[in-house]
DNA sequence: ATATCACTTAAAGTAGACTTTAAGGCAATA
DNA sequence: TATTGCCTTAAAGTCTACTTTAAGTGATAT
């Protein structure tokens, strides 16, 4: 209960690097939830709306889609009521990132064996000598 | 130089899992090069046109956008003017690639602390006992 | 002969995640 | 007082990677 900063729009863009309009679609969307405002109009931001904010960029670290982010932070609100739910979501993104991390992983092996191999070649086509096989490279 | 299947663009979806339209938009793309035709200019593809498409699924893995497959293409085919290039594509991509594992890797654990800190709540909302608190669970 | 099937093209539509634009309000500064 | 700067909304535009639609051709099946 100790922090009570507030932040406009700017600081808010300054702060951690979200445009102001993807402020305002976040909140459209419903994953940024009750932004304040001042006598002008203006949003006002708190320590909270930052905190969400880190949680969404994490999220989206992990390939969450906003529609999926929503809907952890709707559970989330209501625990209570939701706590199966939350879990099932929380466990079955969890799933899907694991085998995306998997492929990747293999992609980025088969990735560093090709520039080993490419590197091979072009010290052939520098020394003018037969070139080598992919066999040879390919894991 | 042994192979000389053909197939029809449904062998290759059948075949592969990539759709009519996605065949063709490819193909537009210049990524799936030298498609011929019979004579009721019905599209013939053939076996290094399936390998074609395993490669661009295991760049699709890798998080790669068409626009670079097409250059890595490109410059495969020309592999004595873009050897450098080649390597340079392969070696950024690779990079990009590792950091969006890291990433990955980082939420991964923070959501398999999160389903435990979500069943733990459960557990807490059946016997009527207090909370845990996230700090215990936080990595 | 006619219906059906697989194919063709070009163009329009979709989804996700934003970004840009247009039109305007309020407040401080020159 | 006029300009500048930051804010507002609603709507339209952008990009990627496709998918869907419309209109049409040609071969096969009944």
């Amino acid at each position: 209960m100790s922090e009570k900063n507030l932040y406009t729009i700017k600081n808010v863009t300054k702060l951690t690097g979200v445009t102001a309009s993807t402020l305002r679609y976040y909140e459209e969307l419903g994953i940024l939830e009750d932004v304040e405002r001042d006598k002008n109009d203006n949003r006002i931001y708190t320590d909270e709306h930052l905190d969400r904010l880190g949680g969404i960029r994490c999220f989206k670290d992990g390939a969450m889609p906003l529609s999926k982010i929503r809907e952890f932070y709707r559970y989330e609100s209501d625990l209570e009521n939701h706590i199966d739910d939350i879990i099932e979501l929380v466990e079955e993104q969890t799933e899907e990132l694991t085998e995306t991390i998997n492929k990747m992983v293999a992609q980025k092996k088969h990735m560093e064996a090709k520039v080993k191999f490419y590197s091979a070649i072009k010290k052939a086509i520098e020394n003018n000598s037969p070139w080598p096989s992919w066999d040879e490279y390919s894991d």
